[in-house]
RNA sequence: AAAGUGAAACGGGUGAUCGCGGCGAGGCCGAGGAAAGUCCGGACUCCAUGGGCGAGGAUGCUGGGUAACACCCAGGGGGAGAGAUCCCCGGUAAGGGCUAUAGAGAAGCAAACCGCCUGCGGGCAAGGGUGGAAAGGCGAGGUAAGAGCUCACCAGCUGUCGGGCGACCGGCAGGCUUGGCAACCCCCAUCCGGAGCAAGUCCAAGCAGAAAGGGUUUGAGGACGCCCACCGAAUCCCUUUCGGGUAGGAUGCUGGAGGGUUAUGGUAACAUAACCCCGAGAUAGAUGAUCACGCGAACAGGAUCCGGCUUACAGUUUCACUUUCCCU
RNA sequence: GCGCCCGUGGCUCAACGGAUAGAGCAUCGGAUUUCGGCUCCGAGGGUUGCGGGUUCAAAUCCUGCCGGGCGCA
């Protein structure tokens, strides 16, 4: 897959209980100010990416504007994150607190979860399950 | 022109690039006035069905509108304001309860602290004082001093006559008079069966219930309780306890008490008719990002659907009206 | 989508509609002690979550918001 591809289809997100469940329970965690980010690996040939937005974060709009935001980051630049992940970000209240006063933009965001694509990728222990799964349907 | 009152509307434009949801699939459509809070009212679905009583709840001046309402319109009375206008609304001579402190006395044959009068037995409720409230108000007559004791006016009550569908309004007469709180219990009138789209229906997958106890054709049980009718079960019903599985898909799911224009009826809310229009259907949940145009800034994002109410709201526009000042 | 409860000093809780909103812990000052603790005495600290209403009078009653918690499907 090569960067030309912007698209982000239903499939590349994180959608069903049983997945949500899985990458709760055996993900692994990297903590940011602003996200915590938990990833699996999921089976497949690209990356599906969630966010979890706690009811305290925010009203419905900014819970909203949070998840279209995080959502471009992923569609813009895949090439930035790993491939073959479920990643979940789930929104601190730092962030909250900042988007309550409407000083986050689209490249803080960005920066953000660059920050932690690049993470994933250094992460050693994950190396020896990622290339048999490339075989799998 | 200034100050103010009341209605109503708009509320993120244009272009480029990259994207998202739906469907009859190169096309078209794709969040709000509050989508919100979930405070009311319905539609719809299930509880097998119908009726009565009760409990509980809601509403509360009158008439009308509506599917219905706690909403809307018109009217009545009271209050605030200079006015436009705004705010409030059943019953206290059915009963009970509460009215602290202060005060002589606080709810009915009232009471006498200071006081007024006196024939020293007593009489009085005008003045002072207390209080939110002192048993009609105010003025005159009257008297030893006083009092609805008498009279005029005003308020209230009862009766009566007239107007109005009615709330009420007006006139006359009477006897002289009844504190406040029902957003305390209560009374009266009217209305309400219960649960909710996670309702409900179908398909697929999966596990483990022929588990244990109790009940029942002498009627268990049947969605607030009771009663009547009715329905109703022997591997198949009801109930308690323990234990296990699922969290996928479809349907409900959007064309409706729907909008717009015109006409008619009505003071109006609204109703009726004709013609035209079709405007989201997601399910970790679709509208976004970047750039340019000087800035792009409110509150805020559908989740079964409608009618209201309430709350939040940058900026802007329109209409009607009031008061004051100036000019013609 | 429903149903229910709570909000009072810094904390945990009281208060038939009636006087200056109380109690314990905590805080501060003093006494006691060589010092500290314990103990004793005293003091400060409140928009009763916010607004409007009923009432002579509201923490209490009614109502609209705000915040927090619980239960059911």
């Amino acid at each position: 897959m090569k960067s030309e591809d912007q698209s982000l289809k239903k499939t590349e997100i994180i959608r069903r209980k049983a997945d949500f469940d899985r990458v709760f329970k055996k993900g692994k965690s990297i903590v940011d100010p602003f996200f915590v980010a938990l990833f699996v690996q999921n089976s497949l040939p690209f990356s599906r990416i969630g966010v979890s937005v706690k009811r305290k974060f925010g009203k419905a709009t900014l819970r909203n504007r949070l998840r279209r935001l995080v959502k471009e980051v992923y569609r813009t630049g895949k090439e930035d994150f790993p491939e073959g992940y479920d990643i979940l970000f789930i929104a601190r209240k730092d962030l909250s607190d900042l988007f309550r006063r409407r000083e986050v933009s689209f490249f803080e965001i960005q920066r953000v979860l660059r920050r932690i694509a690049n993470k994933i990728g250094e992460m050693p222990d994950e190396k020896d399950c990622t290339f048999p799964d490339r075989f799998l349907p």
